[in-house]
DNA sequence: CTGTATCCACCTAGATACTG
DNA sequence: CAGTATCTAGGTGGATACAG
């Protein structure tokens, strides 16, 4: 996900600046949201916990399968930091630490929900596109290409 | 967004090392979209083009307010390889370019509902829960926090 | 087991200058 | 106007080693 170096809402003091005659800028409503929810692994890692229900750290590790312990260490901090999942830590030897998904991170459910379905109905009319961009073919009469 | 040097999807063949009693690893099934819909800009140029309909390229980038041309045109033609966005060239002097948003941008108006939705609705328990996780105060007898 | 600590690779993005 | 060219910065993520 976007490491949001500037802010995605604009200063609301900064105004365009100066010139013509568009319309202000006005801030993407869902800019916070999209750094919250979306990044390599947050997905994955809500998912498995939504799907699979309160694991162990190795569990969770093994069930993604490409991430390392460095990763996915940081990802969980930062969305337990975010309130969308639950740290339990059991004080045993060997230690014990579950994880398990938030309230909140299971109101996320309904978006998933949406982009599994437009995933499932749409994903494939992406790869065309790209399969025509790519392609070395005819450029229409008004839409162009790369030069 | 994320670059996706290795697959969301893990190779299927691959099978998780060894090892312990875990389901083997399942993919998370919005992996792509994410990788297609969600980035630093993305979002806000399919916002500013739903928005406010079909502009130019110097509308747009004044609209967005605090994006360079070097990315605007890079995140442009990303979307455009993708299908989410129309390019229309105007061969004059001086030259003009419109991008207008494409069907299959337009499908995403659901997803974007339902993130305004869910943004409006819990970002400010996300803001609680980053403050009281950055707080000194007390933890609690089982959930923990860094050391 | 559950992480930390290093070091490195890659990408996105910002700043600036310049072109047809 | 609509970009391109360069250079730089910063972050996430990968690999590996190691610790409590």
């Amino acid at each position: 996900m976007p490491y949001t170096p500037v802010p995605r809402t604009p200063a609301s003091g900064a105004a365009v600046p100066s010139a013509t005659t568009v319309a202000p800028a006005q801030a993407c409503p869902i800019g916070p949201v999209v750094d919250i929810v979306f990044s390599r692994w947050t997905t994955p890692i809500l998912w498995a916990l939504h799907t699979f229900g309160r694991q162990r750290f190795v569990e969770l590790e093994r069930r993604i399968g490409t991430i390392t312990s460095k990763v996915l260490t940081q990802r969980l901090r930062q969305m337990e930091r975010d309130g969308l999942v639950l740290r339990t830590y059991y004080p045993e030897v060997p230690p014990r630490v579950e994880y398990e998904i938030s309230d909140l991170g299971r109101s996320l459910s309904p978006l998933f929900a949406v982009l599994a379905d437009w995933s499932q109905a749409n994903l494939e009319r992406v790869e065309e596109a790209r399969r025509a961009y790519d392609a070395p073919g005819e450029t229409g009469p008004v839409t162009s290409r790369r030069p």
